[in-house]
DNA sequence: ATAGGTGCAAAACCTTTGCGCTGAC
DNA sequence: GTCAGCGCAAAGGTTTTGCACCTAT
């Protein structure tokens, strides 16, 4: 069966979501998603238009602003809001889902899975009379006190690489 | 000794946060003490600039986010984003700490409490080798499945009143 | 043929900033 | 008297929209 972390699927299932709201398949769409299925960590829109660009496949920003929303629709995309002014994305399903650390300071972002916290969410939720649909937890610590404690969320996410990341936008 | 939740403690303890940054106590930074913290619910800047206006205490809006920004920093206010492109507070340490549920439909915001989550949060963070600044956990679900399973976000944040509610800016 | 899509530029929004005047300390 | 803060208007930055032309179905 198809799952949206692979790339050849992901189109596919792309494809369905379109032809179902009766949206159509063009070229910008497709070199989206094979392009944004392919990138590891967290971008923006800018992120992808620029990225686009210099790869000589350029898609207009209003499209990869209507595009990013789609495929977010879609369950290809996950959103989150990390507090810096900008909405960032990275691919859905690619490995189980985890929770985002941002350092206060230097905007770095570290994430981790805990399927206990998972777990609890759903069963917390669900004793409320809801059922969750998706949700986002970001912990905010500052590089001061992480350096206390021995590990800094910048050392921890430089030694991956490959996130963007963004500098402090304020004091 | 002077806890936040004390509209007259919360203005010494504000006081205290400017003397000790070298900064002022104005008209402007009193009047806005002294109305949000007896509000409920969660406002925007713009929200907060209204209702001065209209309470015949307005300040700026410039000031009313210069002045949000302080009183977040001073641990007074609260910070949440909700994903709708607006930054939105709430009065800190009023309660215990409460997770947000947003209706993705009508943007009804429900609160609840879990002392499981949170402790569960700090645990597995520490087992990281962090300590957590702060914390945001917001929970999305769709007015569909909550009708569907009995509870409906806009039914729960109606019954409340006081919380400021803004109609869902996209389709 | 007929929607829907794209790119561009303009508009919309929210938030921040520059600046001259006012006011707290 | 100084330095910070206020209001105003302008600037900034991100995201959305109107429109004329294009293209998938």
């Amino acid at each position: 069966m198809p799952s949206p972390g692979d790339p050849d699927d992901a189109l596919a299932l792309f494809e369905g979501f379109l032809k179902r709201k009766g949206l159509k398949t063009t070229a910008q769409r497709r070199t989206m998603v094979r392009r944004l299925l392919e990138r590891t960590g967290h971008f923006t829109a800018v992120d992808v238009h620029e990225g686009l660009k210099d790869e000589g496949e350029p898609v207009s920003l209003a499209t990869v602003y209507r595009t990013l929303g789609l495929l977010e629709e879609a369950g290809l995309l996950q959103g989150h809001d990390f507090d810096d002014g900008q909405r960032r994305y990275e691919r859905a399903h690619t490995r189980e889902h985890h929770e985002h650390v941002i350092c206060l300071d230097c905007r770095a972002v570290v994430e981790f899975q805990s399927p206990e916290i998972e777990a609890l969410q759903d069963q917390v939720l669900a004793q409320h009379g809801f059922r969750m649909v998706h949700h986002s937890l970001t912990m905010f610590a500052s590089c001061e006190t992480l350096r206390a404690t021995g590990t800094c969320a910048r050392r921890e996410a430089e030694r991956r690489a490959g996130a963007p990341r963004t500098p402090p936008r304020r004091t």
